[in-house]
DNA sequence: ATCAAGCTGATACATGGTATCAGAAACGGG
DNA sequence: CCCGTTTCTGATACCATGTATCAGCTTGAT
């Protein structure tokens, strides 16, 4: 889990203002777990206004400590990262449960793709669907 | 192009009635070329009510002739396809262009993942980002 | 302490999509 | 070819997600 400290060094570090609002919602989001929507930030974070969850929210993926996550059905969920890095996420389609994951062979193939097609590619998004080991085990046995 | 022919065959023999509106969508979708968003399918479908217009959308994605693209920025499109085979996207950020690709190698890579996470894949979601190869020369021109 | 820049909350709006339900159309059986 | 069941449609209302605007409040550099 990506510390409080942490995200608010980055708020403050991209040159934008460390405001409570901010502190609040990073707190919020950081108890929400692996995987939130923003009405659950809206929810969870009573004293602050709709218009700041979403700007707020925009500004985090902005400084890339907050991803979008698309789920199988298209709807958009969020997950705090630990580092701006590329990566992808691992949903489990039963309980939601996301985690990252990098693949150098993955890049790898893509760069091929672009090579083939004379498509010049910038960048790409790549969501993973499953069950995590505990659901599987838990459809499994039952 | 897919053939209304056989976008209409394939709504009847996914045991669904081929309705008026069913038509008009399909050859609405058809006419608005290789990517276009449910609004321009509301906007050049007048006579078709906007429930009709998602309702149908819904089902032509369930028989597999639609597809979701999700855009660089979140936003999503729609794209007739050829066959309901699994494949990706390659979308072009400056005009808008989307074509259709598939690679051995890509899904190799993701069974890859699967076991060396644990994770039980069921499938995935991959949109590739860039430019065309016409937008390509003419931006890399001027 | 001051003050400009940046941020906030309220409100209104835009977009994308679903629920409901009475009435209309499709199509298989006679 | 007509009839009845089933499915579909359109209108409407609604919900979720997100953006625009703007007056007033905070922040933090000086």
């Amino acid at each position: 889990m990506v510390s409080a400290r942490a995200l608010e060094r980055r708020i403050a570090d991209s040159g934008r203002r460390l405001t409570e609002p901010r502190r609040q919602l990073v707190e919020t989001m950081r108890n929400l777990g692996d995987h939130f929507t923003a009405d659950h930030v809206v929810q969870e974070a009573p004293g602050v206004g709709r218009a700041t969850v979403f700007r707020t929210m925009r500004l985090l993926q902005e400084i890339g400590v907050l991803c979008q996550v698309v789920l199988d059905d298209g709807a958009v969920g969020y997950r705090l990262t630990d580092n701006a890095r590329h990566h992808h996420h691992l949903i489990c389609t039963q309980c939601g449960a996301t985690d990252d994951f990098a693949s150098a062979g993955i890049e790898d193939q893509l760069a091929e793709v672009g090579s083939q097609t004379g498509f010049d590619i910038h960048g790409h998004r790549l969501e993973i669907y499953g069950l995590c080991t505990s659901c599987a085990e838990e459809l499994g046995c039952h």
